[in-house]
DNA sequence: TCCATATTTCCATAATCATGGAAACGACGT
DNA sequence: ACGTCGTTTCCATGATTATGGAAATATGGA
């Protein structure tokens, strides 16, 4: 992954309502949910959360698709686990990282 | 690990200068770097470089020893560590986050 | 003690970010 | 076509962050 896409990644989850979203996002699987529930489940107002939100996006940590008249919004899975990847290469200088894979991986 | 710990390391991680102070500290092993290489290998004015690492000191992600008239700091890999744990739960819902885990813990 | 070196703190400045009101936009039902 | 609902864009505001010059602090050597 490249540096600066790393750093926009980091930067969108290091504020306080984007993880929160993300997290929510993670929780809601695959399907998402619609940008009304979030700034419903977070109490944000509606710009706010539309901001956050194009963040997060542009980050290309969730996506969005319409559905009617609702825009759902989902994590992508995948860009998470390549900035994931991407910080245990940096953290462990290449080398397995024993302490994270012991309690992720097992079973 | 705390949420808003979490967010303070993201934070912490989340800038260019910062993140490659912290892969040069990795790189550099336990033993770290004093500063004055550190800001040498970046170009940074001694000023800017210890607002760095200030911030990367408060987010626990590095340490700072003195030794003699030198300030090293060196890369506190239990916390990385840590942090990425989080990130992996975040990102997989608690489950085996199998992508990462394949890239990273395989032999 | 005095000087040189390493690093930090203090301070001001410019840039970026977070927030939300109001208006605009788009999709649906009538 | 019209009204409504969901969401975004536009805009202004206040808050936080990044930067580095200059002064202060700390350590070690002469």
């Amino acid at each position: 992954m490249e540096f600066k896409q790393t750093v926009q990644r980091l930067a969108a989850l290091a504020q306080e309502n984007r993880l929160t979203v993300f997290r929510l996002l993670v929780q809601a699987g695959p399907d998402g949910l619609a940008a009304g529930r979030i700034a419903e489940a977070l109490g944000l107002a509606p710009a706010t959360l539309s901001f956050h939100l194009k963040e997060l996006t542009h980050a290309g940590l969730v996506q969005a698709r319409q559905e009617g008249r609702f825009i759902f919004y989902s994590a992508d899975f995948a860009a998470m686990n390549d900035l994931i990847a991407t910080l245990t290469e940096n953290c462990c200088g290449g080398e397995p990282c024993l302490p994270v894979c012991d309690n992720t991986c097992k079973e």
